[in-house]
DNA sequence: CCTCGGCAGTTTGTCTGACCAAAGATTATA
DNA sequence: TATAATCTTTGGTCAGACAAACTGCCGAGG
């Protein structure tokens, strides 16, 4: 019976575990960096003391943490990549859907969080826009108006805008990740158009922004998410009455 | 000269990449939920037409994500993992240290994130608590009176207790994530001793949680949050001139 | 002299086949 | 029946080889 895992993890280590450790705190440490040049396999496997299959293994583990990128060919070798924001929300994205799956975390709580950090993002945006940001999200709002979208999803562009105009690039991120494991979760839930509304609210918004007023940037954009998530929640009731209904 | 590495990735895919993906599809979709198990390797590298050393890579690479594990014996082989909060946290961590390493994040933005999930997670934890997070909290005010801490980050217990009782399990995730990576950039800095003055604080903000009052529990969580910054930094600059007169 | 094309060398990617180690299952034994 | 030795299944590791990709050199031709 599958399932007790717990009780397996009894201390051992794998042999290529320990050498992902070791080429990971080699690199936690700053002996090495983004961009360095690994020793080749043949040599690394060496050193280790290991065979080849097995180091390749461990730097395999690496590379899917995004920590490593290999290529071929003289000028080729294994690399210490350099880290990227987009990267490290997609793979938490790709968690937080999985997590979703396992109803370790719940559609409403997604909203909240997301709540959180974009009204804490707009409030800053308020304080801290430049005139460049103001022109990134007046141009994501006309083209946005201009667009016949049929997805539920396209103004998460404007939203991207505001995020950049807080200059918090974690904040940045965090969003990035709920956004992506919400497109993720409805991606194939039909989604009633509430576009005109969710424009104008946009608008809304940059004219907070642009105001610099930070308490009005909050309740607008708490207004605006509240109704984008009444809509979202709408489709998937209607999703899991369909579902229901079917099976 | 190796860093020219986005001209490199022309659209090949390499097989062990393949299958990690098609097995992570497998779970995505459904097909493959937790606790499941895999077939054997030998049988996996049948089916996917590869040998087992390149299967095996695949392998690695999406256990190293914690989306596999696998175990010896009869009984053993390799099984999809249950999604686990603190897992993805301690990944998320990860990879913010080295994000902060390479200056793609400072030490203001992690601490304005930080202050935006813990003021918030405490204004939902003054509306949502229980009676048992009540007594968690006090339980751990308690315990830390009670110890002579020469760390900084023993603290981080109580503030872990608002985020459980603000029943929102993303926010709690984000916020610990967020705290690993504070600590682990800290490790070995000298923190000033602010033992009383925040363990003052800590039962003003238990008591603010207690009375329900959501926006005292803000305000009070915000200045022990600009307090406890101040102390950081004030650490952060002390390290960075004894290494400036040192090197 | 310069340019272009192919050859050689380096490095990762993949394969074959084998043996080792761990741990539950089985069976022989007391 | 209880227990210990053995079996069997599964992942863990190893060795060596060849293929593919790519750079850099070098010679042929202009």
């Amino acid at each position: 019976m599958p399932g007790n895992r717990q009780a397996r993890s009894s201390g051992k280590t794998k042999t290529f575990e320990r050498i992902a450790s070791s080429i990971r705190d080699s690199i936690l440490s700053g002996e090495l960096g983004p961009g360095d040049r690994l020793p080749p396999e043949t040599e690394l496997a060496r050193r280790f003391g290991v065979s080849r299959p097995t180091l390749r293994e461990a730097l395999k583990a690496l590379e899917a943490l995004d920590v490593l990128e290999s290529f071929t060919g003289p000028s080729g070798g294994t690399f210490v990549s350099t880290p990227d924001s987009f990267g490290i929300a997609d793979h938490l994205a790709s968690s937080l859907v999985l997590l979703f799956g396992a109803e370790k975390v719940s559609l409403e709580e997604l909203w909240v969080a997301r709540e959180t950090i974009e009204v804490r993002a707009g409030e800053l945006a308020a304080g801290r826009r430049t005139e460049r940001d103001l022109e990134a999200m007046l141009g994501v709002i006309e083209e946005d108006e201009g667009k016949d979208y049929a997805s539920y999803f396209p103004d998460i562009t404007f939203h991207r805008t505001i995020a950049e105009a807080s200059h918090n690039r974690l904040l940045s991120l965090f969003m990035l990740a709920v956004h992506m494991t919400l497109a993720s979760i409805a991606r194939d839930y039909v989604i009633p158009d509430a576009k005109e509304l969710s424009q104008r609210q946009h608008r809304l918004i940059y004219e907070a922004i642009l105001l610099k007023d930070g308490a009005l940037a909050r309740r607008r954009i708490q207004e605006h998410l509240e109704m984008a998530y009444s809509v979202y929640q709408g489709a998937v009731r209607r999703r899991s009455r369909e579902l229901a209904a079917r099976g």
